[in-house]
DNA sequence: TGTCAAGCTGGAACGACGTTCCAATGCTCT
DNA sequence: AGAGCATTGGAACGTCGTTCCAGCTTGACA
């Protein structure tokens, strides 16, 4: 049987928009923010750059496409398990974004240029639906709801992104000790500030040492929720 | 007196650190973004680009020194008026903020670069501690000073980031009817979302329409404020 | 007042980037 | 088998950030 007329391997995969994105967050994740290039891009996936443009805009459309795939696999681990209570819930769709923001570092900045862009793309929506679904099972009532999700949207994305560069690029025990001592250059630095006008954050410098990001992102989360409930009656 | 020996008009005002930092925030908010550039900010000045780069280090620095500089400026007018109440300074503080995004759109993607680049450089302190102050007389306990603090100007940023790109750059009136065509289409959007997929988000279409960003934006800081004086028992 | 080193200027030049162009190649029908 | 079209990938263009350096200005000292 002639298979072997004349395609041993099939030359490569074809190129495709999926292939080029996902290539484009593996390089992102590499070798950061300033090193995704069309022709590292196009090294990579063995091709030119001329050929990229054929399935894809431009490098903005693509950070776009980058950013976008990223954040649906964010939420979609998070709609997977169903939470115990709304709160649970809210709070697996925050981590979910924390953690992918830890993990792909760039993130923390596309979003921030997407949602200020173009604040409704397809970026934002997901994470307003996500959030938004847990809001309703909290028995927010309606009239309140976009207000209610919009303040726990806007404090997810701002709380991630800052967070973003204290995680180092190190495995898993490495990263910690960076972290300590990253923290300690930041409570030394708050401490050097002018007394005069910098009293209340030289007065902070102790408790920023040693603090766990996460504990702190939640904190956050939960004093909004204690708003929402103190705020608007819940119907359950 | 030979006072004008040979210097009638001292040839030109000298380049400096400040004249250059002005004159991108001034690039930035005339030309976008990407309109800055070390061709144009020279001809702007009447000099060459090697010049540029005498005072300062790169575009780097060029685009911190002026997110700090209009960060500066946006902390130290609402630190000139003494607020009535502590909540009052803090709403102060975020809406100069917000305020100073508007008027500065490109700021709202260059905080966020600053900020998660060096989380802690100059622009944090100088928001952390305005809002820090107000905190403190708000009789928050000290322990919870960071936790509370964080989670403000997390929401401010967030927020205010993602507002930018709805005002238009048009004037005094012309930009309410942009707005206003804006919100109608976002409105639209969300309701050809998928149904089963986007169920809250079409359900919430209509309250995005004809909402006031800035009432939104107050909205999210008194659920955050309520949630501070609901979990931390105030010591005044 | 003349001289010299240091601070400062600005234009030319370099390498890398995003993007465009296009000849060559594969693929799918008839 | 051949025509037509989708796809490829490498060369080339213009612009950017940045570097380099020859000249200018300035202020201190002799």
């Amino acid at each position: 049987m002639a298979t072997r007329t004349r395609r041993p391997e099939r030359r490569q995969e074809p190129l495709s928009r999926e292939r080029i994105v996902s290539a484009a967050v593996e390089l992102l994740d590499t070798v950061g923010e300033g090193g995704l290039t069309f022709r590292a891009l196009a090294e990579h996936l063995a091709t030119g750059p001329g050929a990229i443009y054929w399935h894809v805009e431009g490098k903005t459309e693509l950070l776009a496409a980058a950013t976008d795939a990223v954040v649906a696999a964010a939420v979609a681990v998070e709609a997977a398990e169903s939470p115990d209570s709304p709160q649970d819930g809210i709070r697996a769709v925050a981590l979910g974004l924390f953690d992918a923001i830890e993990e792909h570092p760039w993130l923390a900045t596309q979003l921030a240029t997407q949602l200020s862009r173009s604040p409704w793309g397809t970026v934002a929506p997901r994470i307003f639906e996500s959030i938004g679904r847990q809001v309703r099972a909290l028995g927010v009532p309606e009239g309140s709801w976009f207000t209610a999700t919009s303040a726990l949207m806007h404090y997810i994305l701002g709380a991630a992104g800052q967070n973003a560069a204290n995680t180092a690029s190190a495995g898993t025990l490495g990263s910690d000790v960076d972290r300590a001592e990253f923290l300690d250059a930041v409570s030394a630095a708050w401490k050097e500030l002018d007394p005069d006008d910098y009293p209340f954050t030289r007065a902070v410098a102790d408790q920023v040492r040693g603090h766990d990001d996460r504990e702190q992102f939640l904190a956050g989360i939960a004093l909004i929720l204690a708003g929402i409930t103190a705020i608007h009656p819940l119907t359950t």
